[in-house]
DNA sequence: AATGCATGCGCAG
DNA sequence: TGCGCCTGCATTA
């Protein structure tokens, strides 16, 4: 289930269980044969996020890098040796004397240069998730954002701007602003975007740790405001992500939903009007 | 058994 | 804007 959090998760979870060590490399569902063969018994020295983007760098150098990229449905399961079966969905499976880790439907896999690599930072923007500075600066999505007609709703989601937010996180953060999803682009003030990177880069720092997506104030949850507990679909707590039709949180009117850019926006028409 | 849907994205048109 | 792709799961029949 991935946004950037998940992907940031995923970088230390890799590192934590193989780095520096010998991995035995195989792809059972036969798409990534060939490089598991050349991987295999070299050690895994680094792993790195960029947005939904994974790179797993094999090798005293460091120059062969997996990219991996999970899609809408790839997903990543660690567990203890000794490992299972493979099932013939698994991509890609690593196993060192400890652990093991299978990926499936990844809509990635793949062996890259470190030149392809960096191919791939740069077409991405800032990432809430990855240290400050250094060609990772809010600024450069607000130079884009504050040219664009585009929504505020449709410039989250793309990945050239910002990278890392997905579906659930530019709902959320949107309605934590009271921001109207529709509002191009060119009508964010600096002072909001400053607000809203802020928000993710804590949001999604919080997404890392617990693996989850909670974002839902302490003064808001069912608790503080003496109704009974809830559980949103997805695991996390939030206030509009999938609840269409269901009372806002807030207000109590109807949350709704509308279809953009193929993907289905969720917003309170009365606590973002702005 | 078949269908639909999902936290994504690249491509054709 | 719509389509296809990768997979697993819940829902419908």
């Amino acid at each position: 289930m991935p946004e950037g959090h998940t992907i940031h998760r995923l970088a230390q979870d890799y590192a934590t269980a193989f780095a520096g060590t010998a991995v035995h490399v195989s792809s059972p569902q036969g798409k990534f044969s060939d490089a598991a063969a050349l991987l295999t018994g070299t050690e895994l020295t680094r792993t790195e996020a960029h947005g939904k983007h994974l790179f797993l760098g094999f090798g005293a150098a460091g120059t062969d890098w997996v990219h991996i990229h999970l899609g809408l449905f790839g997903k990543v399961a660690f567990g203890e040796t000794p490992a299972p079966p493979p099932t013939d969905t698994v991509r890609l499976r690593l196993v060192n004397d400890t652990a093991y880790v299978d990926l499936r439907g990844p809509a990635t896999c793949a062996l890259i240069t470190d030149p392809e690599k960096q191919a791939v930072h740069d077409r991405l923007g800032p990432d809430p998730l990855r240290p400050p500075g250094d060609g990772n600066d809010p600024r450069t999505a607000y130079a884009r954002i504050s040219r664009s007609r585009t929504t505020i709703a449709a410039l989250l989601m793309d990945q050239k701007v910002v990278a890392g937010v997905g579906n659930v996180y530019r709902a959320e953060v949107l309605f934590r602003h009271g921001i109207d999803p529709y509002r191009p682009g060119r009508d964010i003030t600096p002072a909001e975007w400053d607000t809203i990177w802020r928000d993710l880069v804590e949001l999604m720092r919080e997404g890392v740790r617990n693996n989850r997506i909670d974002t839902v104030r302490p003064e808001h949850t069912p608790e503080a405001m003496g109704r009974p507990p809830r559980v949103d679909d997805h695991g996390g707590e939030v206030y509009v992500y999938r609840r269409a039709g269901g009372p806002c949180h807030l207000c109590g009117d109807a949350v709704r939903t509308a279809g953009l850019a193929a993907r289905n926006l969720f917003w309170c028409p009365t606590c973002q009007k702005n």
